[in-house]
DNA sequence: ATAGTGCTATAGCTAATGTCAATAGCACTG
DNA sequence: CAGTGCTATTGACATTAGCTATAGCACTAT
């Protein structure tokens, strides 16, 4: 025969698209700086790691390893693929925990936030009740500001939140707890301090206390004491027990929230108020979360008053 | 033979992992709400898609799409799915982008972005120049406050930024670009505007107008003002246009970038300042960013004063 | 020097997986 | 009741990822 030689698959192109295995033995390296302890660590033989690694970096077009004496070096180049890599690997976690909880929402890892001035006084108890009633999931608690909060319940990097309404927000969910009504904290050698009850209006020349810009308590301080005269001061608490601890020496009053009420404390006193202020505390979610039956049972459980 | 039967493959469990051609054939239907032209789209045959769509299913054990008469509907778990594989798919296309813009860091989408008062005077100019030097370079610019843009630097969605010095932040790199000169814009009937050079010390009781919280421009201004005793006012404007417009009208003064100054109109004077405050202009990249070469020579191209 | 150690790369074969064309099945339409 | 417009199933074929075996390379220890 002398007719053209058969040609079966000269330039075997071996893979031509980048993979999400691929992506894993990517990192693998990056993690381990070891071709042969990586392809272990994959649970693939190393020849074939080296061939994978090599038809990435062939169709990329770039070098992302540096194969060295002893260990292997990251080009920058590769630093930033990587990177994203390990988002993307995240992603598709991600994925297979959205159906893992649409199958059966009780199970898995459950991340819940709240704002400063509620989480380290309610979040305790509720996280006990949580484990009591459902034993298959793992809490992880973030405490942030209602901001910050809102933005990671938006951007999935965070299940539920306890926030104070209200929570306009058209892509979240919201289901009113309880009602958190405010005292007036009062330094217990103060003249206040002998009242059974205060009216806000009746407050005058008093020193306020504030928690820092960006706390719904600052917030809402403020706008429940604006009909009063206070003395206006440049202090800003970065936390209530700041703000206690303030009010304990005697600088000065602050609105205390009854979750994070201490009675045990003789030099403070705690003033009900005759207007009754209050903040409604709820769980909050992204609406078609996938677990939000969950949430609506969540909610339920902790409705009842989180102190006893 | 009576040996056992040789089992080749019964429970040919077709397709155990999750692909990212698999991702993108779930968006292409949820796209396209329809599995005949999705398949065509995704340039495979329709048995193909539907094979692939249905191990997927089948894997995460979660039904995606409703087959219905007509169309197709995607479950509510189907959408939190197909929500993250689009930003998986994104993250790969970031793969590929990283890599080319490694190779060629002349070509491509580049991200740039600017504060408000920075970014309608000088961006327009910015952008002719790059274009007139780059014209592979496909520009697209971004209005953001300071904050914003540092945090779209730093999650890789904005190549570079136009900001304010100083910039500390350990992962970004900032080259300064050139000195903006602040001036006091009066009113031209002001007994100010009689004046070629202004005092910072000796104004008292002017009505200092200022943008609204956010605006590097507003804190650069409170904090070059102090000495001053200006009176206090609760005007936030929301641009620098409409500072313009109030200081125009009589309302009050402002500090006004020189950048921004427009000349032409008689109702206001720009008083130079005895002080001679600046705001220094750099341009800002994440650090190993695949382009920096890149964002240094523009860097370069930039650094002659923006205006004529 | 020489064999040994600890790496990554290459080759050739096999198993797994993705793909296609053909066709079945289903629910409406004319 | 044939026709239309869908998705699902089947069986053959092509591509890809995987394996083992082995080469190659630069040091280290004997």
């Amino acid at each position: 025969m002398t007719g053209l030689p058969k040609i079966t698959s000269v330039m075997t192109t071996k893979g031509v698209h980048v993979n999400l295995r691929d992506l894993g033995y990517l990192v693998a390296v990056a993690d381990l700086k070891n071709f042969s302890r990586a392809a272990d660590h994959s649970a693939i033989s190393q020849p074939t790691l080296s061939t994978q690694i090599k038809k990435v970096e062939d169709y990329l077009g770039v070098q992302i390893f540096v194969r060295e004496r002893g260990s292997v070096r990251i080009t920058e180049l590769g630093e930033e693929i990587i990177q994203v890599a390990r988002r993307t690997l995240d992603d598709v976690r991600h994925i297979r925990e959205i159906a893992a909880h649409g199958k059966n929402p009780y199970t898995g890892k459950l991340s819940m936030g709240a704002f400063p001035s509620l989480a380290s006084y309610a979040l305790p108890e509720y996280v006990f009740k949580i484990k009591q009633h459902f034993p298959d999931l793992k809490m992880l608690v973030v405490e942030e500001k209602t901001e910050s909060l809102i933005s990671l319940l938006l951007s999935m990097k965070l299940d539920a939140a306890l926030l104070a309404m209200p929570v306009d927000h058209e892509l979240l969910e919201c289901q009113p707890l309880f009602e958190d009504p405010f005292t007036l904290a009062v330094p217990a050698n103060h003249p206040l301090a002998k009242l059974d009850i205060v009216d806000l209006n009746d407050l005058h020349q008093e020193n306020l206390l504030l928690l820092e810009e960006g706390h719904c308590l600052r917030d809402q301080s403020l706008k429940l004491c604006s009909p009063s005269r206070f003395i206006e001061n440049d202090f800003r608490a970065s936390s209530l027990e700041t703000l206690r601890f303030m009010v304990k020496n005697g600088v000065g009053v602050t609105l205390m929230p009854s979750v994070a009420i201490q009675t045990e404390d003789p030099d403070i006193k705690y003033v009900e108020i005759k207007q009754k202020p209050s903040r409604t505390i709820a769980l909050v979610w992204r609406k078609n979360h996938p677990r939000k039956v969950l949430f609506q049972e969540l909610a339920i459980l902790l409705a009842y008053k989180p102190l006893a």
